[in-house]
This record gives C-alpha cells, sequence and structure tokens, in this order.
DNA sequence: CACGATATTGAACGATGTTCAATTAAATGC
DNA sequence: GCATTTAATTGAACATCGTTCAATATCGTG
C-alpha cells in the first residue's frame, strides 16, 4: 500500500498497456476488463483508474499502439518495393498479414466505440490517414483519370475495400477458409483497380 | 406469478426480439441487456431464460431477423430493374441505404461474437449466402473472364468490398461525411467491376 | 525527523448475466 | 367440480464487472 515506487507512473502506463495487449490477443476483445488487467500486474483495481480515466481510456490507448503498430508495418513493406503496381498489392498482403496475426487487437480497432460525444484522440486519425495516403501515393496514374483530382476518392474506394475484404475474411463470415484464398480476393481486388480504366460504360450507368 | 398466459412462449419471445431492436436502434448495441429487455416487456429476468438460453442466444436470433429484413429489401431491389450492371449500383445502393437507416442493428450482425466453438445458425448462413448469390448473378459475363467460373470468386469481392465501405462509413472511421459522397466511393467501386476487364497487366503482378 | 504530497489500497455501490428453489396459475384427469 | 400434474413466473441469490473514494502507507523534502 502507499507509493511502492516499483514503476513510475508512466511505466505502470506501459505494463498496463502491454499487458492489455496480451489480454485481448489471447481471449478477445471481451476479455479486456480493468479488474483483470490490475490482476495481472500485480495491482489493485482503484491503482489503475491513476493512469486511465477509464476502460474506455485504456482501450482507446491500446488501439492507438496497434494503429501506429500497423502504421509502421505497411511502411516498411512500402520501403522495400519499388514497382508501385506491385507495392500496392504487398500492401494489401501485409494489411491482411497483420489481421491475421494480431487478429483481436485489429478487431479492437474497428469495433470498439466511444460513447457518443467523444472522440478518438488525434494520433490516432493521424495514423490513419497515413495510411491512406501511403495508397494514394501509390495508385497508378493510369488509375486515376486525366487529372488525377481523383485520386483520393478511389483510394479510399480500394483502402475500404481492402478492408472490408480483411474483415470479413477474419471474422469468419466468409466462406473462405484458407489464407490463400482470402489472398486471391484481395488480388481479384487489386486487378481491377491496376489495369487501366477506360471510360466508364454511359449505358448502365445511373448518374 | 405462475402461468400468466398473458403471451404464449412464442407470443413472448417475439415481444422480446421485438424491444430488443428497438433497444438497439435507440441506444445501440451495447445497451442491449437482458434485463433492459425484462424491465421494458414487464417480465422477470429469469423469464426470459425460457425462451433464450443466454444474451448470446437473443442477439443471435435479433441478428437473424436483421439479416432476413437486409435480404428481403435486396430482393425487392433486384425485382425492380432490369438491366443487370444497374441492379448491382442499386443493391450497393440499397445495402448502404438499410446500413445508414438501422445502423445500430446492422452493425450488431457484424460485430456481435459467439464464444469459441460455437456456431451461428444455419439460416443465418443461408441468408448471406443468398446475398452473394444475387450479387453473383448480376455480374455482367464481361467481367467474369472468359469461363466465368471465377464468378464467385469475383462476387465474393466484389461484395465484401461494398461491406467495407459502407462500414467504416457507418462507423465515422471515414473522413467522408455525406452519404452522396459515400454513394460516390461506391459507385468508384462498382465502375471497376462493371467495366470490361482486360487482361492482368502480367509485369505488375506477382503471383 | 517531521511534514506534506501522493501512490496505493480496500471497501463500497450499482449494474450486469445466470441459476434455481419456491410459488402460482393453467391444463388435465377423474 | 375437485385434485393432481405440468409449467410459467417470480424473487432472491451469486459472481462478476466498472467506478468512486476515504483511509492509509510510503516517499521526497524542508
Amino acid at each position: 500500500m502507499g507509493r511502492r515506487n516499483d514503476h513510475t507512473r508512466e511505466e505502470l502506463q506501459n505494463l498496463a498497456l502491454r499487458t492489455a495487449a496480451e489480454i485481448v490477443e489471447a481471449d478477445g476483445p471481451a476479455a479486456l476488463t480493468m479488474r483483470e488487467v490490475a490482476r495481472r500486474i500485480g495491482y489493485t483495481v482503484g491503482a489503475l483508474y491513476h493512469g486511465f480515466t477509464n476502460l474506455d481510456d485504456l482501450t482507446v490507448r491500446l488501439n492507438e499502439r496497434t494503429v501506429s503498430e500497423l502504421r509502421l508495418a505497411l511502411e516498411n513493406v512500402n520501403r522495400q518495393t519499388n514497382d508501385s503496381g506491385q507495392r500496392l498489392r504487398m500492401l494489401a498482403a501485409a494489411y491482411l498479414g497483420f489481421a491475421l496475426l494480431h487478429t483481436h487487437r485489429w478487431r479492437l480497432v474497428f469495433e470498439h466505440r466511444l460513447p457518443p460525444g467523444q472522440e478518438a484522440p488525434k494520433s490516432y486519425r493521424t495514423h490513419t490517414a497515413a495510411l491512406f495516403e501511403l495508397v494514394e501515393a501509390n495508385l497508378p496514374a493510369s488509375a486515376c483519370g486525366r487529372s488525377g483530382s481523383e485520386a483520393p476518392i478511389i483510394a479510399t474506394a480500394l483502402w475500404s475495400s481492402v478492408h472490408g475484404i480483411c474483415m470479413l475474411a477474419v471474422s469468419g463470415k466468409l466462406q473462405v477458409g484458407t489464407t490463400a484464398s482470402v489472398q486471391k480476393l484481395l488480388d481479384t481486388l487489386l486487378d481491377r483497380f491496376l489495369v487501366e480504366h477506360s471510360a466508364k460504360p454511359r449505358v448502365t450507368r445511373k448518374r
């Protein structure tokens, strides 16, 4: 009791976040509770509330780390390839790889909801924005129409699509089981975005 | 107390499920609790456990209804259009429309997780499969390669992508705010799948 | 060494899911 | 019509959760 000084306030937060990551990875998002974290790091529940305002706070800060890690992984992949089309394929593969390797943590990022009115921290959006820019930078000019002004829209559409495939695959809501077949879905999608995109067929278009 | 017979066992389950839907729609997935449902339908918590084995069961059966409703909506749209390319665009628009209209219920379908080992009921998969078949049936032949043997893969890739865009949009994780701009993302995606798909560029392909 | 600051505890509160004996009302048999 | 079976419903209990907070123990400092 009292100030044990085993850890500084910052060390304790790191410890808690690392432990939280372990819990989530091992037993899924629902297993993440204040009390379990406290138990594992050898403190009382109350002590946790000095470093975190509540469970949402802890969760958001764990997610922040996950997103940051994901960004790092993708930026590494991006650096290791020359051809930009190739890069897009490898980025998608790396995204899927991360989702498969850190499934529960990755899902927590997208499934956690803050109470209405609250917003995720800025660094959160920063990392996300960086990911989309990575995609946008690797879009082949042939895919972006004449002016290229639609590049952000195309990048968003493409990456949201990659995300959708990964999410459904990882959640088991797709019939496909093997990693290879999910890869094939991603390849199929990317084929559509990497090929030269001709004029839209006026006949069947709606607006 | 005792057999009140205000409602048959089946009526009570219907009542509970309707109430559950209202709770979720109004206050989000986290607000759905056994006790709240019981409170609103004027029964004790224990009584609920005669019709539902637990909260997961109630949730799954609520989700079943939602998916069924979604399927109906899409099948209606499918019936109201002739051109198949047009149909795909309208199906995507209807999917987004449903997600926007019944946001919380729709999210519950994809965010709820059963404890490991348990599987969602068969009707669940039936409805989902029907949706993918709807998409597959409307894929233009030009989009499916020579043999058309890849149609299921293409349909899965396309619809998972549509789903991804809707999910990120509905969750507010996309910068885009307006419904119109989300529509534009869907249109951009569909443009890629509705246009004649030429041979894949061998140079930039990986496998 | 004493004092003030603060990290940490421990207990409390209200809420949750789930279980189950007890109770009560309907259905059935006579 | 009455007694007995059957089953719906209750109410209370238990374990867990998030969160708060007064009390306490320990540290840094004067």
